[in-house]
DNA sequence: CCTGTAACTAGAACGAGATTCTAGTATAGT
DNA sequence: ACTATACTAGAATCTCGTTCTAGTTACAGG
């Protein structure tokens, strides 16, 4: 199939593909305030002006790493097919496969905070098409409930991997109590009837 | 009664607290990015070294700006008792009256989703007091289950009402849109045997 | 009343980084 | 071969937050 679009040349798509590489593999090390654009620049082997020939800036720029590592996740994430007979079993499973995907990224999760707050339009966008994909995703775990409710489920559960993910990242709860949290929200509600036979036992803070 | 702390003067907490309100009026009419420290100092009549004597960065200014909203936002939230005969009313309402406020300072919003991502340590701590209020607040409007699943769904509400302001503030969603999904959310928690009679009619987007 | 210490003031100076600009070189399409 | 465009190395800008300077009060203790 022909490409339609691309105004950009092999060698110009493999540059700029080059600085994204580039900024995913500075995150590794260290998290999105330390690392300089100039620093980007270097490791891609590219001059800074080119950089910004192709970024209008340092946030336009790590949004679209967010979209390169999106494609990971999404992979890591719906990689072998949900296991467990229960809606609560396959919701919990691919809720704690990203949780773990962003274990392993702490700085993946400090940025995606950090351009939720951004004004940057390109950002704003690329946070809701990175939203809308993992919301695919868990929405295919639900099953056995009407698929507008579960959309809604879907909702509610994103906005406490959030939050909680917010609260792993301040240092305010340790990674585990981000999958119990997670966990006890999805048994909240979708086996609403099992209401006070908590099975909690996370040391909260 | 004697004060027992305070190694300020008189004098002196008049000219911190001028400088929190500076703060907070500036806040009324721009972000929070775009105040400069100088801004504040000026509004508030002190020199800048003054305002760097009493805090130690923006950060930690702003935080104690919030803080002193904070107390509006009690009183707001938790004045006039709470009307309506079931939990699903009452959470409602009071949540209703969290989204009104800040709806009514809008950078308000921003600056809590900007000190949230912050390293500082007065901020993280701030925010931690400040949540534990609201919770508190939210946690008194339900009486008909139990505490600690009351506690827990305060929990989950609290991160859709924090997600949804943070879409709110980047121009995903309408204002409306945020209460009605809270709306929506506590519905789900509350009245889970009501699903599929979704009451739902929100123009999404 | 005198004096030293701490707080205050106006404003300059500093430092970190993002972003932009300069001058020259390389290249690709016509 | 010719011209517009991309690229490069690096310098120059700009915007703040934060710190520093010098000089001026204000007040507690003698």
């Amino acid at each position: 199939m022909p490409e339609a679009k691309s105004p950009l040349t092999h060698a110009q798509q493999a540059r700029r593909d080059r600085i994204v590489e580039a900024g995913l593999a500075l995150l590794a090390e260290r998290d999105y305030d330390k690392i300089q654009v100039k620093d980007v620049a270097e490791e891609a082997n590219v001059a800074l002006g080119t950089l910004y020939h192709y970024f209008s800036s340092k946030e336009h720029l790590f949004a679209e790493v967010l979209v390169r590592w999106a494609g990971t996740l999404r992979t890591n994430i719906s990689r072998n097919p949900l296991r467990g007979p229960t809606d609560t079993q396959r919701l919990t499973q691919v809720i704690n496969r990203s949780v773990r995907a962003f274990q392993r990224q702490p700085s993946l999760a400090r940025l995606v905070a950090t351009l939720e707050t951004s004004a940057d339009p390109y950002a704003t966008e690329i946070l809701a098409r990175l939203a809308e994909t993992t919301n695919d995703i868990y929405l295919e775990a639900i099953q056995d409930v009407d698929r507008d409710t579960a959309q809604r489920i879907v909702g509610v559960i994103d906005a406490v991997l959030a939050s909680r993910l917010r609260s792993w990242i301040a240092g305010r709860i340790s990674i585990t109590a981000v999958s119990d949290d997670l966990t006890d929200a999805i048994a909240l509600l979708l086996d609403p009837e099992s209401r006070g036979a908590g099975v909690r036992q996370t040391a909260r803070s």
